[in-house]
DNA sequence: ATTAGGG
DNA sequence: CCCTAAT
């Protein structure tokens, strides 16, 4: 069973080149995992913020090529010694693996076995022993490689733009993007491009048009102009694409731009819109079903409140419960999370992204004059006047044919939809929930003096919460969540939420589709993965919107409110990430040549640049690949995986565990034996 | 720090 | 994805 495994060795370690590479010793060997809890130290959790963070360093950093390489991209966050070293060890290894496995691999036919074999087509046989025209290989894969990656990320030109330096100093990420985002601005690359994609999807070519990655990988093949990683693979010349490297640092943030929603036929997630549900919940759930589609699957619903799940996600009771209550609940959960998810991101909003927002912020100015209701006569009324309330998120889809005023009609409606039921208002005063409705205003201690500067009014989601828990939503810290500092995506349900059990507070983002990127602080956390890889069926026609409006997740926006500060949810669960196509195709490539069982290689390898992709999750993802391959396409949820790379994945699976078994030859020879005998 | 598995 | 145990 030899698969391709010849071409992958060869890709990598092709010519006589690697072999000279000094061998690193492991313990030589750069540690960079990314934990989490680098992440989490106190009050900062990887988020927006850090993100924002992480870029700005770098930029500053390595101010080198940054900005020149702006241009071409995004900033290099890698190329450095560092690379070299780990890229040569990576040959090393792969060396090691090329002799140890070639010899039956020369026997096979490649073309034959390989489905990806198309990929190598595509590759120009590198010079073996010429040094010149070996580096002319080289260069030239470069020059694949970086167009593949502009092939894959729709959108260079959005990237580039969006990091520019200024717009990451300022932490303010331009709405522009969102515009530029659409032209695929792979300029120079077409030439090559046709190649990329063969040898991202061969089977799609065909059909599918340019942008072969998910957005979400858009993200992530950050243009590394000059400094175009010379991965590991581009050292020998030839067939260079293979040594396709994920770098997805911010990704999402980035790659979160790009994408429209293609709206994948993928599996409609279809929500049963039945009248129990409040006008807003059709609405937004019939919409979140146009808009994007994917994420809808029933996974993404499940995780949510898995995910987002306040911090005592300890118990294993308690995940059992959830996911059963998910199955169960559904539909509910949805629409929770997605009040939920309004709020989540009001709460940025509301606190730093001022600059950030502009296009997201579609808040609503109420002009409210809140006078005690005409009382008789001693009474004085108290004026009150709200500078704004910003909405919840809001997804409005429309195409692209519409008319502006249609899109605004649209939002309206949309944000009429969710004042008529979805949002229930919360009062401030100095700082400090007044729930006592049957208060009077001077009960309360809410007077003209100093009103103005201690009352606030918030937005909170209206939804249903689990009905085990009796606590209404508010008291979710309500003021909490004005801590400017908070991540957004970070942000959980109080505690005392948690403790009541489910509260079904999903705060995954993921829904959340392109808008999102621009989320000035939370950046990182959270951009769904908007991308879908498959271009193919981009729905060309309707591209979704998404408003993020900063609502509070718990409290909206408040108007002086005072800023407390925010629990420490230190243990949140990492966002989802789904994985991209094209983060499944480097798995893969990765994965074919390293084997099974050195996911600290294969991140090195093929996501050494994607941070928030650890080995195991690496792992992981091969896990449920190697699953997925095994169901029936119906079966299946999420981003579709083409057929291709999941064949790929089982030839590889059954390739390495055969490997595996030759190495431990205990029993299982005894068992044949046995059984013959 | 990694790997391997179960949840 | 998380968590744990075993390396």
């Amino acid at each position: 069973m030899v698969f391709q495994k010849r071409s992958s060795s060869e890709m990598e370690c092709g010519g006589g080149q690697v072999a000279e590479m000094p061998r690193v010793p492991k313990s030589a060997r750069g540690k960079r995992s990314v934990r989490r809890k680098e992440a989490q130290s106190p009050g900062q959790m990887m988020c927006a913020f850090d993100l924002l963070a992480t870029v700005a360093g770098k930029l500053l950093d390595e101010g080198e090529g940054s900005l020149g390489n702006m241009s071409t991209g995004a900033p290099a966050l890698s190329a450095c010694a560092k690379d070299v070293r780990v890229k040569q060890e990576q040959c090393d290894e792969e060396m090691k693996h090329f002799k140890h496995e070639v010899t039956d691999q020369d026997s096979c036919n490649e073309s034959a076995i390989l489905p990806h074999n198309v990929l190598q087509r595509s590759m120009t046989h590198a010079p073996n022993e010429d040094p010149k025209a070996k580096s002319d290989a080289q260069e030239k894969e470069s020059s694949m490689i970086s167009c593949t990656k502009a092939e894959l990320g729709c959108n260079f030109g959005v990237i580039a733009d969006r990091w520019s330096p200024e717009s990451v100093e300022s932490g303010a990420f331009t709405g522009d993007a969102v515009a530029s985002l659409m032209p695929t601005g792979t300029a120079g690359f077409h030439k090559i491009a046709p190649d990329m994609y063969n040898l991202l999807d061969p089977m799609d070519v065909d059909v599918k048009p340019p942008p072969l990655v998910s957005s979400d990988s858009t993200g992530e093949m950050p243009l590394y102009g000059d400094k175009i990683r010379r991965s590991i693979s581009l050292p020998r010349g030839p067939k260079g694409a293979a040594g396709y490297v994920v770098d997805r640092d911010d990704d999402d943030d980035k790659s979160s731009g790009c994408t429209h929603p293609c709206t994948t036929t993928n599996r409609d997630f279809k929500p049963n819109c039945t009248a129990e549900h409040s006008r807003v919940r059709k609405l937004l759930t019939c919409k979140y079903r146009k808009v994007a589609p994917s994420r809808m699957h029933k996974s993404d619903l499940s995780y949510s409140d898995v995910e987002r799940k306040p911090s005592f996600r300890n118990k294993k009771m308690h995940y059992t419960r959830q996911r059963t209550q998910r199955t169960t609940f559904k539909r509910r959960k949805l629409f929770d999370r997605h009040a939920v998810l309004a709020s989540e991101f009001g709460r940025a909003n509301g606190k730093g992204n001022t600059k950030v927002t502009g296009r997201n912020s579609h808040a609503a100015s109420l002009e409210a004059n809140k006078g005690t209701n005409s009382m008789p006569s001693n009474d004085c009324h108290v004026k009150l006047r709200i500078k704004s309330f910003k909405v919840p998120e809001l997804l409005v889809e429309i195409p692209e044919s519409a008319t502006v005023g249609s899109l605004k009609k649209t939002v309206l409606e949309a944000v009429t939809a969710i004042l008529g039921g979805g949002l229930r208002v919360g009062v401030l005063h100095h700082g400090k929930k007044v729930r006592d409705d049957s208060k009077t205003l001077m009960q309360a201690g809410i007077g003209q003096d100093d009103m103005l500067d201690n009352l606030g009014f918030s937005l909170e989601p209206n939804c249903t919460r689990n009905p085990s828990q009796v606590q209404a939503p508010e008291d979710i810290s309500f003021l909490e969540t004005i801590d400017t500092t908070e991540p957004l995506a970070r942000i959980a349900p109080a505690d005392s939420s948690s403790k009541h059990g489910e509260v079904d507070v999903s705060q995954e983002l993921a829904l959340t589709p392109l808008a999102m990127n621009y989320q000035g602080s939370d950046h990182d956390s959270v951009h769904s993965p908007v991308g879908f890889s498959s271009p193919e069926k981009a729905s060309t026609n309707s591209r979704a919107l998404v408003l993020v409006a900063p609502a509070d997740p718990n409290a909206g926006a408040v108007v002086p409110a005072n800023k407390s500060k925010r629990s420490p949810e230190q243990g949140q669960r990492r966002i989802r990430r789904p994985f991209s196509v094209a983060e499944v195709e480097a798995l893969v490539l990765a994965v074919e040549k390293l084997g099974t069982g050195r996911w600290r290689d294969v991140k090195l390898r093929a996501f050494e640049n994607a941070k928030h992709r650890t080995y195991v999750d690496l792992k992981d993802k091969w896990k449920t690949l190697v699953h997925t391959a095994s169901i029936s396409p119906q079966q299946r949820r999420g981003e579709p995986v083409p057929q291709e790379l999941l064949d790929r994945v089982l030839a590889a699976q059954a390739y390495w565990s055969q490997q595996q078994a030759k190495l431990q030859p205990k029993t299982p020879p005894l068992a044949e034996a046995r059984l013959l005998t």
